[in-house]
DNA sequence: GTTAGCATGTAAGGAGTTACATGATTTT
DNA sequence: AAAATCATGTAACTCCTTACATGCTAAC
């Protein structure tokens, strides 16, 4: 039905207003936080994302009436977009699949970023998937690498010498991060930490 | 004038059809090699992108009549297209600009694939402001993991910790290759060496 | 003779960008 | 009152993908 609905930011975008109601000027500031510190999004993708996913009852404009402000009296208009409770039954179905588009560098990225609300199950999940993509790039890198009988000159074979070391360190990391997984035993969807 | 005209894609073709004449379809695999061995382009990319730099008269098809062909009579009609001067004469100004596009991580790893036939100087270039744009990134992650106070989440922390190695690992690669090209001098598109 | 692999293409669409248009509020 | 910054939005365009359509050759 709306229009632009699909992927990594409107994951982002329900991640963050689950913590806490905003508008779209401050939703992109922290949206770079989440997405990266590069890679920051452009207003003309985040305010037409904002409309489908009003459209979709998925997030619903607050008043901005709320106490806790500190009387900023009127600005302009400045919308205020809070999760409504089918936005937040998206967001929690979206974090619990483990979809495909989670493997690569954007999505676990994105998906790394909402692990503390995350189900520790669905953490080994994409953390075991993100492992397992690593190896398949270092298994090509390696394969490459042996038969360097290949014209390849010294800058290809730099380049994927320093591509394999990366993908080898990356691994070591989620090794790491699983071993940990497994030593404290926390849920992170039911012992929320306080956030804000 | 034509219709799909910029970036890497192109930049890549050219880079592939320097080395030798070549048809499409053993184009698109090649390519995965300049790409990264993931993230190979798909047909409905490639073939455009070919037509385009027909129509711009920087490639034009050969008959195929050539010899080292090891006889395989006639498959499909399968176009072999290759660089004409006007072709060679873009590819070499498309590489001794080293435009802002050159320093994130995709153009960065295409043009370093060419770097074989890159002057020493634009090579010193691309380099440093690779090296520069990843500063940037470290000192980014280094402010956001020095205000700690802020409410990071453990995996949010391991995250930056993770990126800011990376970057910091990629900075000291990229001092290494600066380092080695003051060594030994090689202007590299005098000193072609063989590559069929 | 049918499946598999080589080979070329097109149409529709998704996900994002830039550039523009607008307007309110705060600071200088 | 001018400039900076906050704030929202739209239109056009870019670059790429998927899915489809076509056809030729080799192997089973």
């Amino acid at each position: 039905m709306a229009q632009s609905r699909s992927g990594m930011l409107e994951l982002a975008v329900l991640g963050l207003l689950h913590e806490s109601p905003m508008h779209g000027y401050e939703l992109r500031k922290r949206l770079a936080g989440v997405l990266g510190p590069f890679r920051a999004i452009s207003y003309g993708s985040l305010y037409p994302c904002l409309k489908s996913l009003e459209t979709a009852g998925e997030i619903a404009p607050t008043a901005s009436i709320a106490a806790a402000e500190p009387a900023p009296a009127s600005r302009r208009a400045r919308i205020v977009y809070a999760l409504t409770p089918a936005g937040k039954e998206r967001f929690a179905t979206m974090l619990s699949d483990a979809g495909p588009i989670t493997w690569d560098d954007e999505g676990f990225g994105v998906r790394f970023a909402f692990f503390g609300r995350t189900d520790a199950d669905v953490r080994r999940r994409i953390l075991e998937g993100r492992r397992s993509r690593l190896e398949e790039r270092a298994a090509l890198m390696r394969a490459s690498l042996a038969r360097t009988r290949e014209r390849l000159d010294t800058y290809t074979l730099e380049l994927q010498r320093h591509g394999l070391e990366s993908a080898e360190r990356e691994v070591r990391w989620i090794d790491d991060l699983l071993a940990g997984e497994s030593g404290s035993r926390e849920s992170g969807s039911s012992t929320t930490q306080p956030n804000e």
